[in-house]
DNA sequence: CATCAGATATGATTTCGATCATAAGGTGAT
DNA sequence: ATCACCTTATGATCGAAATCATATCTGATG
């Protein structure tokens, strides 16, 4: 259910939270209480700028971990609002620090997560410096992004799924991607 | 010189090393030697595709770490090719892995580190995912994005330049901006 | 089995940012 | 002081992706 490292954890470590659309999970200057995990719905992380607009952080979907960085420091820097209602799992402070502190493997283990992040959010930002639609779709296609469905996968890598399926086609056309079914492809091994 | 928390580490942990442009500092399925940091120069991060292209997962830049994720695995997963001539250094791995297990604080340390980066590129994404690019720069203006000059700017919120400065003139003119001299711009504070 | 919602797919139109071009302002080197 | 170079800045044009529209296909549900 929790996915590694957070899975060896004791049962009193976190608590399954079930919140609606609109709540709010945390808000900025609140003292931290622990990381999140999502298992459905949505969560929009939202920081407030002294010129009084809002800008949104982050919005965290299913599967997804979010605040991490407030194992660190002692209030939260935004204010988490519930986009659409969610399940979510609450992994407290106290015990994941306690962990972290007594356990050399969960520590590696958590760290590897976050290090695997990093790498993972570089390499989606040097996709959306692909300019064109067609390379893009192929470079991500080669990186294996296409896990769900199209849909999702365009709005990962930063194009409309019209302008995503578009770029499919020509790729297809263009003898560098084959079709293997409908919403699925991959990349032509010559 | 090193950032935190690298600063704390004995001088034996690493060494630079100056690289000129065209050279490769390791190979997809090299033993992981360490991690890097940049101090000037250019490298850019291949992996080859079992299609044969190559794809291009990271630049890093001056001032910037990378491979970090190959801390925990044992040999590298991508290339690293000089794009410019760079001085950089080696954080040896075996060093690094043992001042992680013996002190507790340096592994809070590089995970706070790394938590904080994802942060980071989570901004990044969710800013690049602001269409107009009006919003766009008035976004990252306020999340503080504007450091250097205008053109270092426009790249790291993915705008050509043009764009970016006909955005700031826009904003100015629409009074949600206060020019302060000639490259400097404040969200003006109703 | 019928119905319905959502994903897949493609066509038509519009819009906005990239690109090309040009110029003024600033800075460092000699 | 002059020159060369880069940043800042803005105008003109073009093209590619967003948007709007429509249709088919698929799976879920009662």
């Amino acid at each position: 259910m929790l996915p590694a490292p957070f899975d060896i954890l004791p049962e009193t470590a976190y608590r399954v939270l079930n919140l609606d659309a609109g709540e709010t999970l945390f808000r900025q200057g609140d003292p931290t209480r622990g990381i999140f995990y999502l298992i459905t719905g949505r969560v929009r992380l939202v920081r407030f700028a002294r010129s009084g607009e809002t800008v949104v952080i982050h919005r965290a979907g299913p599967l997804e971990t979010f605040a991490e960085a407030s194992l660190f420091v002692d209030v939260y820097h935004c204010d988490a609002i519930l986009e659409q209602a969610a399940q979510l799992v609450e992994l407290r402070r106290e015990p994941l620090l306690r962990q972290f502190h007594s356990d050399p493997l969960f520590a590696m283990a958590l760290t590897s997560r976050f290090a695997t992040q990093v790498q993972t959010y570089r390499r989606r930002l040097e996709l959306l410096s692909v300019r064109s639609a067609q390379e893009r779709v192929f470079a991500a296609l080669s990186e294996g992004f296409l896990t769900g469905d199209i849909k999702t996968f365009a709005s990962e890598i930063g194009l409309s799924h019209e302008a995503t399926y578009r770029a499919l086609s020509h790729l297809v056309r263009r003898g560098r991607l084959v079709k293997t079914g409908r919403g699925k492809y991959r990349v032509k091994t010559t």
